[in-house]
RNA sequence: GGGAUCUUAGCUCAGCUGGGAGAGCAUCUGCCUUACAAGCAGAGGGUCACAGGUUCGAGCCCUGUAGGUCCCACCA
């Protein structure tokens, strides 16, 4: 055999070792074959500003593991990677840059700033993708993609064109949340609403008599928590209904400080409930106001420049920060009297989700996605199961926003990201959207054209991600064979930025669904339960955990117990479990090849067979079947949990104690050879399932053992009805029960396990024997036998003899110095207790003529057994209990 | 305001379509048993938030209550 592996596992080395391996190999590249099916997933692209954090990890791992997984069972298994320009994030961090060097973007002008942002591109773009490596994901590399590549600018344009021509995509002047800060417009999906301890202030407004004159009598009270928007109020609202203003509607009123009338209107939109029932309308500054501004035909009067300050609109607050001009105008209002009061008021402010500034809704020109049409076959595709959530519940968070749709803002006031592709003549002004800029107005012939400065939202791009990284718009080979991809792994937060956006582009540029499953992960919070942040510092660094414990650790960590959706706490003592198991997988794997030294294994079931051997194979077989099922539906938490315990409790607790007696036991060749066997054979089907959640521990230990090329291109284990042996697995519980059992009693009366004793095992029960009889010798190590008597009777057995009821018989243990008999009585009484409690419950069912009528009869049949069971075991009890009396 | 979700052992969480309450960690007790002390063998510990209901049978299904978390809406 090969070179000894060390006694503790290091992966230090290995992994990186490994890594190389199979990308020489080749292993992650997926060409279009037609005698294989596909399995495609897309890589949520990250952000090439970004650094990996716990979320990559968690999100590329569950990615990994079905890759993988579906790999090894045949599939042609392509995992498209690539990286995300990120637009605003991108141009915020080399605004930044340019800001140590004291430059604004303006300085440096557009040609040269996008110069600076490729550069950076180059030098930062790449990390990520090699942070990504370390995690071990197998991505096909030779695919790399990004989303200002040629081949993305080329799907963008002509997504935009073709929408634009359908009227899918217009320009508009409508309302839109600015961000005075990042100077762009963002859509409604990027405003975040935090609640924050704001003010109300309570105004009047002046009434106009019917001279013209301003009433110093007559006013209408109201309040506000943004009193500088006033500067562009153009009227003031009450319900219709609202009999206290009845007569007050159409008359007119004086705004303060910028002396301008207002006429009082009615709408439904007032809720005469709140407040006094009266609101002041600013339709260039509220999306409310805007739509009654609309209803009534109100002017809009816009008041603020991009940086949020105060325009000339604003007369004599000109210049004035929003939040100066607000203290200023509560200042004036007071003066004049007409400030009432203020008072405290928490309410939700709208935040741009990437820098936190207060939003300000605004009127400006803006290119918008029409949504009512388009979002229809996404909302089919989810209702009728067409595409699925994992788990179910999102369905509702989905339909949420399908329902409640609005058009999607898409221009942004950036440089960095998919110009759009609309062009001005200067001349006439005329509007041209096309591929290439056009050389001759449509509309007045002359040739001079502007292209529109503005970008489109990044994830106009990522909407694009499934099939434009397959070659779309090109009908390429790739494209028909991996699309619809099948499955997108993604966290809950993103579920309106990308997944439905995903969807509805799928259905409108391909005519198909982009995938068929969509599994969500949640959060990955630290210890305490928060979210992992920079601001908290609470965020630990994959890199570094993986420097210290392995990548496998790490996968094992973020994948083990968690269920689809539920976000995980992260904490030490989990990645100290992982690195744990990993340990014991190497420490099995060594003890076997050991034991291999020397020795020629069989490549074939040999003819014979322990009982032990058929009861592991068994065991592995069903573990088979059940964490293959799960991961088919995506329960990589239950599945990865089976493989651990199988691996760590039958395996290594129970199993490779058992044959120990016959490995270090060369008598019996055809025995040896068989414990050999087995041991192998589970070993390398167990690190087979394991292989997508540790893939390097597996992969060294596989190629230390055998002489296949690598576990990852090997066949996934299958269920057999060869390796079912019912009556051994069953039997072998029965003895383990019986260790179970004299290792109980003998840990209670403490009893070294140096101090070896006789066991004599009695059943009437002939295949009970048996099988004790046939496992004598490892029955004997692992009971803290010296020596093992199988028979029918009490024959020979010392009076006092501490005995142990199990399923089946009694385990005798003469030991009598050490058994204090009223001890014993008091452990017999506590049993027959226990027992008859189990068969009062049993009885009780079974004496229950309805549950007897409507139980299904499995269920009765193993009531009765159970009732067998148990009574035939207090019978021993009480015969036992009696003799010591 | 609408919706989702959670409440299970001291802690962190599993528990699939209803059929005798689980794991890891922590605690306690023994063990250097020639793969592993990053280990082995044992033990203790739960009215499954509360109240009703459906059912032969409820941690699981239904209704309500309380508390937590999150998402959406945004009453000026």
């Amino acid at each position: 055999m090969s070179k000894e592996m060390a006694k503790t596992y290091d992966p230090k080395g290995i992994e990186d070792k490994l890594y190389e391996k199979w990308l020489e190999k080749k292993y992650f590249h997926a060409e279009v074959d037609h005698n294989k099916k596909p399995f495609t997933i897309v890589i949520p692209p990250p952000n090439i500003t970004g650094q990996l954090h716990m979320g990559h990890a968690f999100d590329n791992t569950m990615q990994d593991i079905l890759i993988r997984f579906k790999r090894m069972q045949g599939y042609n298994a392509l995992w498209q990677p690539g990286t995300d320009h990120a637009s605003i994030a991108t141009e915020v961090k080399i605004i930044e840059k340019l800001k140590e060097d004291g430059i604004s973007k303006e300085d440096l002008g557009r040609e040269k700033f996008l110069e600076r942002a490729w550069e950076w591109k180059k030098e930062y773009g790449g990390r990520i993708i090699s942070q990504l490596k370390k995690l071990g994901s197998s991505c096909d590399w030779d695919r790399e993609r990004f989303t200002m590549d040629e081949g993305c600018n080329k799907a963008v344009t002509e997504v935009f064109c073709k929408m634009h021509e359908k009227g899918w995509i217009y320009k508009g002047s409508r309302i839109i949340n600015w961000c005075p800060v990042c100077n762009t417009s963002i859509s409604d999906a990027e405003v975040e609403y935090e609640e924050q301890a704001g003010k109300f202030w309570h105004i009047k407004y002046p009434l106009i008599n019917e001279d013209g004159s301003v009433s110093d009598t007559e006013f209408i009270e109201f309040a506000t928590t943004r009193p500088e928007t006033m500067l562009g109020d153009t009227a003031v609202a009450v319900n219709p209904n609202d009999d206290r203003y009845k007569d007050l509607v159409g008359r007119k009123l004086m705004l303060p400080l910028v002396n301008r009338e207002l006429p009082v209107i009615a709408d439904e939109y007032v809720d005469m409930e709140f407040g006094t029932g009266v609101v002041k309308i600013t339709p260039a500054h509220d999306p409310n106001d805007f739509q009654v501004g609309k209803r009534h035909n109100l002017p809009e009067i816009n008041i603020l420049n991009d940086d949020a300050t105060i325009n000339a609109n604003g007369g004599k607050f000109e210049g004035m920060d929003r939040y100066e001009a607000r203290k200023a105008i509560v200042e004036e209002l007071t003066e004049l009297g007409y400030f009432i009061r203020v008072e405290d008021h928490t309410h939700n402010v709208g935040t741009h989700d990437r820098c936190k500034t207060t939003i300000e809704p605004m009127i400006k020109a803006q290119w918008f996605v029409k949504m009512d049409e388009l979002i229809k076959p996404a909302a089919d595709a989810v209702k009728n199961g067409d595409i699925r959530l994992i788990p179910e519940r999102m369905d509702k968070t989905y339909f949420n926003w399908t329902d409640n749709i609005r058009d999607w803002c898409i221009s942004r006031q950036l440089w960095w990201g998919h110009r759009i592709p609309a062009y001005y003549c200067d001349d006439c002004g005329e509007v041209v959207v096309s591929k290439d800029a056009p050389s001759v107005c449509p509309k007045c012939g002359k040739n001079h054209f502007t292209q529109d400065p503005d970008t489109l939202d990044t994830w106009f791009s990522s909407a694009l991600w499934p099939f434009s990284t397959l070659g779309w718009p090109e009908m390429t080979e790739d494209l028909k064979y991996f699309y619809p991809t099948d499955v997108l792994v993604t966290g809950y937060d993103i579920i309106f930025f990308w997944v439905i956006r995903m969807i509805f582009s799928g259905f409108e540029q391909m005519g198909e669904k982009p995938f068929n499953t969509v599994l969500f992960h949640g959060l990955v919070r630290d210890a305490q339960g928060r979210k992992m942040s920079k601001s908290l510092g609470n965020g630990i660094d994959p890199l570094v955990v993986i420097d210290q414990y392995g990548a496998d650790a790490l996968r094992l960590t973020l994948i083990d117990g968690v269920a689809p959706g539920n976000d995980m706490r992260f904490s030490e003592e989990k990645i100290t479990k992982s690195r744990n198991f990993a340990n014991k997988v190497w420490n099995a794997s060594r003890f076997i090849q050991m034991n291999f030294e020397g020795k020629t294994i069989p490549a074939d079931m040999p003819e014979y067979l322990e009982p032990v051997d058929k009861w592991i194979l068994s065991k592995l077989n069903n573990v088979v079947r059940d964490v293959t099922d799960n991961m088919e539906k995506y329960e990589l938490g239950v599945a990865v949990g089976k493989i651990c315990d199988f691996i760590w409790d039958e395996f290594c607790d129970w199993y490779i104690e058992m044959v120990k007696p016959r490995l270090y036991n060369s008598d019996d060749a055809d025995s040896q050879t068989a414990a050999l066997w087995t041991l192998k054979t589970v070993l390398m089907n167990a690190l087979k399932l394991l292989h997508p959640y540790m893939p390097f521990i597996t992969e060294e230990i596989f190629c230390n053992l055998c002489d296949e090329e690598s576990i990852m291109i090997s066949k996934w284990p299958e269920y057999s009805e060869e390796y079912c042996f019912a009556s051994e697995e069953k039997s072998i519980e029965t003895l383990k029960d019986a260790v179970r059992g004299i290792r109980n009693v003998r840990a209670e009366m403490n009893v070294a396990p140096s101090r070896k004793a006789q066991v004599y095992i009695v059943s009437d029960d002939s295949e009970v024997r048996n099988i004790f009889e046939e496992g004598k010798l490892f029955f004997a190590s692992l009971a803290y036998a010296s020596e093992c008597f199988v028979q029918e009777n009490k024959e020979g057995i010392a009076d006092d003899a501490v005995s142990v009821v199990f399923a089946g018989g009694v385990a005798y243990i003469p030991f009598a110095e050490l058994v204090d008999i009223s001890a014993e009585i008091a452990r017999l009484e506590k049993e027959e207790k226990r027992l008859e409690g189990e068969l009062n419950r049993s009885n009780g069912m079974l004496n229950n003529e309805r549950f007897v009528s409507k139980a299904p009869a499995s269920k009765i049949q193993e009531e009765k057994d159970k009732l067998a069971k148990y009574t035939q075991m207090l019978e021993q009890v009480r015969t036992r209990l009696e003799q010591l009396r």
